[in-house]
RNA sequence: GGUCUCUUAGUAUAACGGUUAGUACAACGGGUUUUCAUCCCGUCAACGCGGGUUCGACUCCCGCAGAGAUCACCA
């Protein structure tokens, strides 16, 4: 059993064709099959230099290892198609011997007229009313096509059910170029023969080119793979696919700004698709066990980031709670301020365990963990526009914080015993949670939020959190 | 224009021809000793339209509308 991805390395993978290489690879995965990752680089003018190493990195990065193609190799290498240019002529020269292809010398401008006379006509434009009347023989240099034998064609699509054509869509479409190197509708079939990919996985948007493909695998005597047409993911808005021009992102992207594999693969798979149940949070074997081409959506699907997001978040937090901190904390290397370059592992790694639950992505460490690493600057207005600060004077916010020191240098640092010192303080002072924890929490952070206040403490260290509370003491007498 | 596909809340989706049309994200409100988030509770919100078939239609059939795809020596 074998499926495959079978991009061009044209650029990156982007949101709205990486499910074309996500299904495929837990279809063969279910079934213990073959998962194959071919080049499609037939198009020399659209290549573009690295996109190969873009595509296997995101591929890697989604743990959607392939099982024969570039780097692995496999028993039918080449895997890029550049390479592979003999055995698509040595099928074009079957393909001759059987009278179902001709050289076409036509210049490409005599096809344009016939193009503009259809149109102007307004009658459908096929090419196969006009073949050309003595083909020469063919030889590279001259394009070869395909001679159709238009019919009414009945199939079936996995996810959009029995399909039928009738002989109008079905032309005399060009196998190889005139570079020699052949055409996305002639190399696909040959590989996917050469390579025995069972199934084909790909966007419906090649639906209206599969009466062509079905005539050619007639024509060639090869058996149909199963057809499986993938949906679109639409845009955020409007109903446009989502492609690259639109402003696609890539999956890259969505890497560097922090988004986890688990959660990408998790939310890319059930776009579109569902078991059935309500469950949400899916890791890769689990996908792979309840996986099934026939609960595939056939209508388009549109990209929410917000609900990446909140997949997102799940993902880090069950993570953290099912592995731990250390196992998690590699991945969060990338992430950190750059302030928190002097400071050890073990420290970012407690930093890491009092703000996860917070993170929406590994980008937000960023914003939400500066005051951890640098001073923060003092703005004494988050203080006194405070809802619940703003009635006290300056002498009370700041009795309130000298109270606060003294207690803290007389408590054992320790998240347990500074929640109880915070307690007895409370009582000490007759003052309410949101005044007492309030100002000290912005003493201690000028940060918009913070995590729980003992917690907070316990990381930032004795010394630290009272010379802090102290700077602020001092900010406000000399106010 | 030809051909083809699709249509349940803002979004993603569930529902043997019989349900108060379910779930999740978002939004809004509330709770958990401050904040932001997590977690918990609650509110709002949908079967594109019109005909059939049927005792009964989101579900089956036909039309219409809307949206999308495709008509390359691109994939």
């Amino acid at each position: 059993m074998k499926t495959r991805f079978a991009p061009s390395p044209t650029g990156y993978i982007h949101i709205g064709n990486v499910r074309s290489a996500i299904y495929p690879y837990l279809i063969a995965k279910q079934q213990s099959g073959t998962f194959i990752l071919r080049i499609e680089d037939t198009d020399q003018a659209r290549y573009v230099e690295g996109a190969t190493e873009l595509i296997e990195d995101t591929l890697k990065w989604l743990g959607l290892d392939w099982d024969e193609g570039p780097i692995v190799g496999g028993p039918s290498a080449p895997y890029f198609q550049s390479e592979r240019k003999q055995i698509y002529h040595q099928w074009g020269k079957k393909l001759i011997e059987l009278g179902r292809a001709y050289a076409d010398p036509t210049p490409s401008d005599t096809i344009q007229e016939y193009r503009d006379k259809c149109n102007s006509e307004k009658i459908p434009y096929l090419y196969r009313n006009f073949r050309p009347e003595n083909p020469p023989e063919w030889h590279e240099g001259i394009p070869l096509r395909f001679k159709s034998d238009p019919k009414a064609r009945q199939w079936h699509d996995e996810v959009m059910g029995d399909m039928t054509a009738g002989p109008e869509v079905q032309d005399d479409i060009i196998l190889i170029k005139a570079d020699g190197l052949p055409t996305y509708n002639f190399a696909h079939i040959v590989d996917d023969a050469e390579m025995g990919v069972d199934y084909v996985c790909r966007g419906v948007e090649y639906l209206s080119s599969t009466p062509n493909y079905l005539a050619l695998y007639e024509a060639l005597s090869l058996p149909v793979p199963k057809l499986i047409s993938l949906p679109h993911i639409l845009g955020p808005t409007g109903g446009k696919k989502l492609g690259k021009r639109d402003g696609a992102k890539s999956v890259d992207a969505y890497r560097k700004d922090g988004i986890l594999p688990e959660a990408m693969l998790n939310y890319l798979a059930c776009l579109g698709w569902n078991d059935g149940t309500e469950k949400e949070i899916y890791n890769k074997a689990e996908l792979i066990q309840d996986f099934s081409v026939n609960r595939i959506q056939n209508s388009g699907a549109r990209f929410d980031e917000t609900k990446l997001l909140w997949n997102n978040g799940q993902w880090i937090r069950k993570l953290v709670d099912e592995n731990g901190i250390d196992d998690f904390y590699p991945r969060t290397l990338d992430f950190w301020p750059i302030s928190a370059d002097s400071y050890d592992d073990t420290y970012k790694k407690r930093v890491l365990a009092i703000i996860y639950d917070r993170l929406k992505t590994l980008s937000d460490l960023k914003d939400m963990t500066t005051y951890f690493f640098e001073k923060p600057d003092i703005h004494l207005s988050m203080i006194t526009s405070n809802k619940f600060l703003k009635k006290y004077s300056e002498e009370e916010l700041s009795d309130m914080l000298q109270t606060a020191i003294q207690k803290l240098e007389q408590t054992e640092w320790t998240a347990d015993n500074l929640q109880t010192a915070l307690n007895e303080l409370l009582e000490q002072t007759s003052k309410k949670p949101a005044e007492l924890f309030s100002i000290i929490r912005i003493a201690l952070s000028y940060a918009p939020f913070s995590p729980a206040l003992p917690l907070t403490l316990e990381v930032l260290g004795k010394n630290l959190s009272i010379a802090r509370i102290h700077n602020t003491v001092t900010a406000i007498e000399n106010a």
